[in-house]
RNA sequence: GCGCCCAUAGCUCAGCCGGAUAGAGCAUCGGAUUUCUAAUCCGACGGUCGGAGGUUCGAGUCCUCCUGGGCGCGCCA
């Protein structure tokens, strides 16, 4: 089924044509409930060129113009705006279509891509901290709505198991290892263990040369090493995955750098092979020299020591996934700090003539309530685990204060809905440029554009079935209009279909999340304006089935966020 | 020095290809409940969109410069 808007166009550029126009004509939804519902400036545009004035181009048009079994008579209002409302049978008619369509409306994409999508990407023998909800949360999110929108798409975990730093994790582990912590919390004594040999290799010199000969070891295929780097690995693996159960992430593949270890050699000659890459200062360097932005910025694709360095690993991951995973569009989530790293190996893979599509898709960080970078007290990185946990604590606390007679086992499947909800949709409501300020107090409330607010519109409607004895069916029985906050409402839900595709343009869920947010506010709305239960026969029914699509679209729009839904709260 | 990102109401933030009188939420103030979750709704107050030029019929949005903040720039990832 087509949208509004998809409709409405066709018949602007129909009209266009009979007024003897140029047929394209953008149509938008109205910036104002005063302009009707949608709107087109076609006229201000094209009167210049042909020197009319706008108002008159505009009536040409609209004389022309057939929609009346959408919309009422197109109104010309302003410098040349014309505005279409819709009619009430048509939004009935359309809300008909919508209950019966399991996709709600959104259509499948006429150009699926084969997308794999990088997200996430924790490092080793590190804890997650804050920082790691927003790459790991967006990129979920992206991954979902591709996915519903037909495309094919691989989620992958790039995750930071190689470099440096192991030689100083090996050399600890085999001077400083405690057992019994390392059995209790392994992520922690494996900090440990790192930060007291980083601290000793700062003061003594013999400790530095030694986790130099580590990591040479470990590079080196060395079998000891290797096997306690690779119970490093695993270790932090299972913690990652206690956080993505929590967090409801789920990956496709996990290819960590090392994965690309034994196809570095290969690059950095085919590199310098093709004269893309030379020598200089001992290392091996692609340079940029035609670029002016890039050009005093040589990417290092072969370190003066023989090294490889996460240019190198980056550039064998293009290989993997356009090669072997098959993969036509590369999507990488990270912060906004490593644009020029990625504009790089960007640039090289189009210098080897790759043909894809490559994103990097950046995203800002998440401060305290100082403005500064979120930290702890003692200014360390604020686990990713505690946050969880209070966010999760701090939903218990309220759901006990609302609502006492509720089981021990649903409050504690509640609190964790609303807690991780809370916290996924702080990061995803906003514009994932800008750098927000993380607020318990904010994203809990059950006022504003928050997870609890969405929530609770869900449930008072599932509270209305359960009152009403029954759960309506999808496809539900006719729905009729006359309540001014039903039409508002019936209008938001149409939209669902047109939002969800506009999401991609430029990788912006919070758009989905504003909409969500008038959705529910309208739903809200409608509930104080409209009995349902307490309405006579065909309302009653048919305000049955205008909350059946409500919960539906806040259902699958939460979902496409990765955000779920109580039944009770 | 070079480059990237950001700057919108007291606070936190929306504003996709340029479109009409710049929108929410919080806070403040004022209303609404014998009624399906008041965990809500309605209203009021609140703005030289960091500054200055420019392009355009039309600029928060595009271009140039400036100010202020964040970040990045050959051998960490």
């Amino acid at each position: 089924m087509e949208t509004f808007q998809a409709l409405l166009a066709l018949r602007l550029s129909e009209a266009l044509v009979r007024a003897g126009l140029p047929p394209a004509g953008d149509l938008t939804p109205a910036t104002d409930s005063r302009f009707g519902d949608y709107q087109t400036n076609v006229a201000l545009g094209l009167a210049k060129q042909r020197e009319e004035t706008p108002r008159a181009l505009a009536q040409s048009v609209c004389d022309v113009f057939d929609g009346s079994d959408l919309c009422e008579r197109p109104q010309i209002a302003g410098a040349g705006f014309i505005n279409f409302t819709l009619r009430a049978d048509a939004l009935e008619k359309q809300l008909t279509g919508l209950a019966k369509d399991e996709r709600l409306g959104v259509a499948r994409t006429e150009a699926p891509r084969r997308i794999v999508i990088d997200f996430g990407s924790p490092n080793v023998a590190k804890p997650m901290h804050v920082g790691h909800i927003r790459s790991t949360v967006l990129g979920d999110a992206l991954a979902r709505i591709a996915t519903f929108l037909g495309h094919d798409v691989i989620r992958d975990n790039h995750i930071g198991d190689w470099g440096t730093q192991f030689g100083m994790v090996i050399w600890g582990w085999k001077n400083l290892l405690d057992r019994a912590a390392l059995t209790s919390d392994p992520i922690a004594e494996l900090v440990r263990i790192y930060k007291t040999t980083n601290e000793r290799g700062t003061a003594e010199p013999a400790v530095r040369e030694a986790c130099r000969d580590e990591l040479v070891r470990l590079q080196a295929g060395d079998q000891e090493n290797f096997a306690i780097w690779q119970e490093c690995v695993a270790l932090s693996m299972h913690e990652f995955e206690r956080a993505y159960q929590v967090l409801g992430i789920r990956y496709d593949i996990q290819r960590g750098e090392s994965f690309y270890n034994d196809r570095l050699p290969a690059i950095v000659e085919r590199l310098q092979a093709s004269g893309l890459a030379e020598e200089s200062e001992g290392a091996i360097c692609v340079f940029f020299r035609d670029i002016p932005e890039l050009a005093d910025k040589p990417c290092i694709i072969r370190k003066s020591d023989g090294g490889y360095n996460y240019a190198t690993t980056d550039i064998a991951t293009v290989d993997y996934r356009l090669d072997d995973l098959q993969r036509d569009t590369v999507w990488i989530v990270t912060g906004a700090p490593q644009q020029l790293h990625f504009r790089q190996i960007f640039e090289i893979a189009r210098r080897e003539d790759r043909q894809a599509d490559f994103h990097h898709i950046t995203h800002g960080s998440i401060l305290g309530e100082d403005r500064k970078l979120m930290k702890t007290r003692s200014g360390e990185n604020v686990a990713l685990k505690d946050v969880l946990d209070e966010a999760i604590v701090r939903a218990r606390k309220i759901i006990e204060e609302k609502n006492s007679e509720m089981d021990e086992a649903e409050r504690a499947a509640i609190a964790q809905i609303i807690g991780i909800g809370a916290v996924k949709y702080a990061d995803l409501s906003q514009y994932r440029m800008t750098d927000y300020v993380f607020s318990w107090d904010r994203m809990l409330s059950f006022q504003g554009n928050t997870a609890p607010y969405l929530q609770n519109a869900y449930v008072r409607i599932q509270s209305i079935f359960r009152k009403a004895g029954e759960q309506p069916a999808d496809d539900a029985d006719k729905i009729s209009l006359s309540d001014a906050a039903e039409k508002v409402l019936a209008k938001r839900l149409c939209q669902f279909a047109e939002i969800v595709p506009a999401i991609l343009n430029d990788f912006r869920p919070n758009v989905l999340a504003n909409y969500l947010f008038e959705l529910a506010n309208s739903f809200h709305a409608f509930y104080e304006a409209c009995p349902v239960l307490k309405s006579e026969k065909p309302t009653r029914s048919s305000r049955l089935a205008l909350c059946k699509l409500t919960a539906r679209v806040l259902h699958r729009g939460l979902d496409l966020l990765g955000i779920g839904v109580p039944e009770r709260m």
